[in-house]
DNA sequence: GATGAATGAGGATTCATTCAT
DNA sequence: TATGAATGAATCCTCATTCAT
């Protein structure tokens, strides 16, 4: 956790190191990220880091708890009916995780990192993979609970198989969007008919081969 | 390219190189990756590295360039009968990949880290990620011809979905198996029950997923 | 010296700060120890260090002043018979200045590295020396005087050799007696028969070595 | 140990790093002295200084080495009659021990600096202590079995007394007889009859104290 | 063709001290 | 009087690359 010296910065300063830190994370490894380069754009003594923050991994430690904070956030303002079936929220799911990921694309990014990483400190390497893994997992047995999901499924694979297509899909589709209709702001590029398309036939696809057959 | 001096080397030494550097970049990533720990292991000198290489991007490049062709010459002697149905070459495509990756760990994991890393030089970032997608977007296509997929789906989309899953699954079904069998030599884990059970149902999904519906 | 300030400190806080400042100094050399950590550990303010004292040195000058008082005052509460031999006042000395050094260990250890260091402050080193000299280089014309000390020794180089034995004999002591007997209280250690066999010892070769002889 | 880089350099700068290291821990803690200041003044890289040695630790080991080297050399080469009583020896021992003090003060101080520092890298603190404890020791034993030192006493503590008298002594006898007779060569001032009676005061204590009573 | 010494910038981190509040 | 943020030089060490032999 950052020192009480941090969180006591006027606010301006604060966000601004925050921000140049997430482009530096989000640009780079753990290794490769240089605290001399942050505090050099942040226009901040060397020493005066070590007084915000541990160490690097501090440093790492707290952006990476503002992403998963900001996501959570982001996710529970938006909630839907939770009533609905478990792909529609899978729908819903995916759609806004993908908003988030442009709305604060660095904040995604450095999670995203986290996860794939391979020189991280040991300890955070490990948490960095279970959050998601564990999260289909359940949304997995609800949905056979309650007759959506095909229960001859194997349920931890079929959360590995929402795991890996929903966090790749964000980038899949800015890649494509962007190339078929130029350099829009992603937001609205999610808004489009064809963005909906084809959301809609990946929902078709999971559901399809997932959904319980009478 | 290694220069010409490279390849004059007695072949023991050229292959000792490859394979310490080879286990360096596929523990590092690029930027942390030493030359001077690759050199320090393979008993040659500093300054020999730069008249076998240009410099540590073109080492880099070429261990890319051995894993895409031992994985090419992998699977080309293994292929299958081509006739055979879309769904079933997969399920042929991804054991057959999944076992190049356990018999070449390194190879596999330098590529499979290439295609992630965020920290290459800008140029190799692009070139990683097209690959295996190119690839499975003809099998789409070919697959919508033979009626085997939905031509409904977008082939793009779908050779997407392909992609993402089985780049991730070998590591997915490592752990997963290792967990539940104790530490086994990973070829062998393939063999098993489980293991063909759950091929079974991710392509189930798939072929429920995409297969043409009457 | 210590600022005013520092004296107007509620007793405990004063107390507190030099305890800490003592096993900090007591652990590390001058250069080594860290008033970062003596003040972390305090729970003052960086800033309030600097209102009690000058500086790291003008810290450590006091430090070492409370040890040559506190030891003064310790030898002074317990001394005996003026009237006894210089041999056994010496012995009493010995045991009695142990039982300092295990009494307030990391006071006697800080004077005891100031005498040895060599990277003090240059004008503290000479200071730090000569004190326990000049005492013995008068007991030994004393003893000289009464005839306990053969006067053809040379009184200096008499005093030299009870300065050398007795600051390190306490050392030597402890770490023989609890190899020996395991890990007990220092101070009770020195009540055994071994201990005191040892004490005799070095008392009678110093007694027969310098003792007038007739 | 340093690599064999060092070893390759051409003895001018070889000798000048070392004399230029030995200066720096002479006048510093093993945790004061500076790297940087060294390689400043001897005018090579700091890369350089990491192509000749691991690290700090093994430059000073290697110090550490040469002065118990060059010091069991000095003495060897001026080896007495082996026959020689005890107390003859540990005069001859003493006075050699003194005079390679002054011929290289440097390389003296560093070594004596370990025994006592409390801030090395633990390994080292250990092995520095031994030594010269452990030559005493067999010196008393052998004495004692000749006849010269009485057996009652504990060879341990005699072995102690002598340590801690002769590995001071040499400065003890510098600043005095520099005090008295100005600055001289410190090698001279050991020849004078001043020194001798010294020294031979110091072994009629420890002879009367220690020998043999009939 | 092979060598390996030299380089200097860069990495993270700790330090004693100052000074505005 | 007390605070604690700011500072920047200092620490050890690693790196990719060059170049004279």
């Amino acid at each position: 956790m950052p020192k009480e010296t941090f969180f006591n910065l006027p606010e301006e300063k604060r966000q601004r190191i925050i921000d140049l830190a997430l482009a530096e994370f989000a640009e780079n490894d753990y290794d490769t990220a240089s605290i001399s380069r942050i505090v050099a754009q942040a226009g901040i003594a060397k020493g005066s880091f070590y007084q915000y923050f541990e160490n690097k991994e501090d440093l790492y430690n707290y952006l990476l708890a503002l992403g998963t904070e900001a996501k959570a956030q982001f996710l529970g303002s938006n909630a839907p009916d939770p009533q609905m079936g478990t792909f529609a929220y899978i729908r819903w799911l995916s759609e806004a995780g993908i908003k988030f990921e442009l709305s604060r694309p660095k904040l995604s990014q450095i999670g995203y990192r986290a996860a794939r990483s391979g020189t991280l400190p040991a300890d955070l390497q490990a948490r960095a993979r279970v959050g998601a893994a564990v999260f289909f997992r359940q949304l997995v047995e609800q949905g056979q609970a309650k007759g959506d999901i095909n229960s001859e499924i194997d349920p931890d694979l079929a959360a590995f198989v929402f795991n890996v297509i929903f966090s790749e899909l964000g980038g899949y589709l800015l890649n494509r969007l962007q190339d078929e209709a130029g350099l829009e702001d992603g937001r609205s590029l999610f808004e489009t008919a064809e963005a909906k398309q084809l959301f809609d036939q990946i929902l078709h696809i999971l559901e399809f081969g997932m959904g319980a057959r009478e």
